[in-house]
DNA sequence: GCAATTAGTGTAAACGATTACATAAGAAAT
DNA sequence: ATTTCTTATGTAATCGTTTACACTAATTGC
């Protein structure tokens, strides 16, 4: 590899000269810096970012941790993240900690390790800000989910009340008899349970039934077809993550029952599919990119001020009503 | 941070001896091994990554580059990657080129320079094995799309004939007048719309149209509004990827047309909603699970053995036979 | 019983950048 | 004309590891 030295005996030069050349943070003079890009040029030399990095002890990295990239929501906000990040010259690392804390603790180790400039992420039930390795300086953003901390920005969703809009839309609807599944692995779960509960307790009415369940759509599948089977049917099914809806339509198709008319079906995040079923599913929208860009400037301004006063960013959802929940 | 020095001290040992234990690769007095873990666990020591990475001139890292993670073909392929390559503890840095043959260089680049162990990766058209930064040494396997090169792995589905399946079964089902929307941003597209060809020559017919586009939802729609608003308006609409199936089978709805009476709709890729649409997609499903540990593993068999000669391992697809493709 | 190995450890030189400090030359201030 | 400041550059220390080399003591081979 050609390293700086070879750049620096090419032009005559030092190594802190070009050094100082490429970081273009000191006085040269513009012939010297014509010099050294001309040898830059002539040798195809890229500075050693590993070398750079350990020196300087901080990259141009930052690290974006979620639990599983299968699902489209946190896709889209990876998505969202490299761009905005790519922006600024930063690159992205992209982890799947598969709601394992283990795993989650062994990136956010290698994310440390690597000199990240900070991370954004969404933690497992498991996390806390107490962790021994969390009194480390790497500042990190927190997305979709809460944290019990002080220490950390966040951008989250205002769950609470997305849930509220989505449980009172089927009650306004005519729907009585609702059943919740919510994801198990995150507050996220838990806050849109309370919306949930809160609107159905406006009315008087109590829900068909509560369940938390691992966010995967084989596990919404099995728990809608013994919700589906039992004697008293919900007329309604109201799920908290795109991957539990997947499994609870494709479980009420599997037990021919039809939407809307024998049992409706809400839910949250927008995907592929929400809109090309049939009926197609209402659900909240969650601003995706707005999440990922807005934590990924979060990001920045810490970067840039460490001990600015963390922000937390609270998004509304949109609720998009479609054909799933049509009034009885 | 603690360093290694701080151990050593801590052990009464000097650093050689430190990293001897930890990268367990010299004989070691089982006392003073015992020595050295015990100041491990006491200074919770962890080894600078970036260190160890610039003096020994590799790291436990692989690169994965892909054109959309919001495609699920990739998500679940870069899911299969990130599960083998933990195993064998290694992380995977994921990256996004968008299609863009800039963005692809400079991930490419800050791969190389993050010396990473390999890398998988799927590249745009314009990628070539003889662009001047791959004479390099980085191990690489290519995934999804052919390269004409006889210096890397390659991992692929055997595209012609899994089409020419595919338009055969429409064929056999009497559709006669099929349209085809092709990915052009790959070989995959071409060798899609080969097999596709090659099919219906066989029965001695001509495509009702052929289409290179962006494989993008939007634009996949805005193709098939304009097949299915001419005058002699295609049986069946055969797509390339899942982004192309999706925006078709909405234009199909938007247009007020049945599936499959009035148009059949057949593609590729396996999708959460390929199957919960009505009627679910006929469709080539790739072994994207396979795929993505194949290549992995394909990168760290030339890894350990880099002068091993290059291997291409083609898979076969599997058509599932659904209701978007029924007998006319 | 002496030479040749081997086991176990330490010393110090890398890896490739950044940067504190030193220095020389020219400009500005007195 | 001397001092002081600024500009432009070089020298060498540093980041935290790994590892080539050197060394001692113990073991083996003959």
């Amino acid at each position: 590899m050609t390293s700086i030295k070879d750049v620096a005996k090419a032009a005559g030069v030092s190594t802190a000269t070009v050094s100082r050349v490429l970081a273009n943070n000191a006085p040269i003079r513009p012939e010297t810096r014509e010099r050294v890009m001309q040898a830059v040029a002539a040798l195809n030399y890229r500075p050693n970012l590993i070398a750079r990095s350990l020196r300087a002890q901080k990259s141009a990295k930052i690290g974006l941790v979620v639990s599983d990239i299968r699902n489209p929501f946190f896709t889209a906000i990876g998505r969202a993240v490299e761009d905005t990040a790519y922006e600024q010259g930063y690159s992205v690392l992209m982890c799947n900690t598969d709601e394992n804390p283990e795993k989650e603790t062994m990136y956010l180790n290698i994310l440390h390790d690597e000199n990240v400039a900070g991370v954004i992420f969404s933690p497992t039930q498991k996390f806390s800000t107490a962790a021994k390795n969390f009194h480390s300086s790497m500042p990190f953003v927190i997305i979709d989910r809460t944290v019990r901390t002080d220490k950390a920005d966040m951008v989250l969703l205002d769950n609470v009340s997305a849930a509220y809009d989505l449980a009172s839309h089927l009650l306004e609807n005519g729907y009585r008899n609702i059943a919740g599944l919510f994801g198990n692995a995150s507050t996220t779960g838990k806050d849109r349970q309370l919306g949930f509960q809160n609107a159905l307790e406006k009315h008087g009415l109590k829900p068909a039934a509560v369940h938390f369940i691992e966010p995967r759509i084989k596990h919404g599948h099995d728990m809608t077809v013994e919700l589906l089977t039992q004697a008293d049917r919900p007329d309604a099914i109201f799920t908290s993550n795109s991957l539990l809806t997947a499994g609870a339509f494709q479980a009420i198709r599997d037990c021919n029952l039809t939407v809307p008319d024998e049992v409706a079906l809400v839910g949250f995040d927008e995907t592929t599919w929400g809109a090309l079923v049939d009926p197609p599913i209402t659900l909240i929208a969650q601003p995706t990119e707005e999440i990922g860009r807005t934590a990924t400037e979060l990001l920045f301004q810490r970067i840039a001020e460490p001990e600015r006063a963390p922000k937390t960013v609270i998004l509304k959802g949109k609720m998009l009503v479609r054909g799933s929940s049509a009034p009885r």
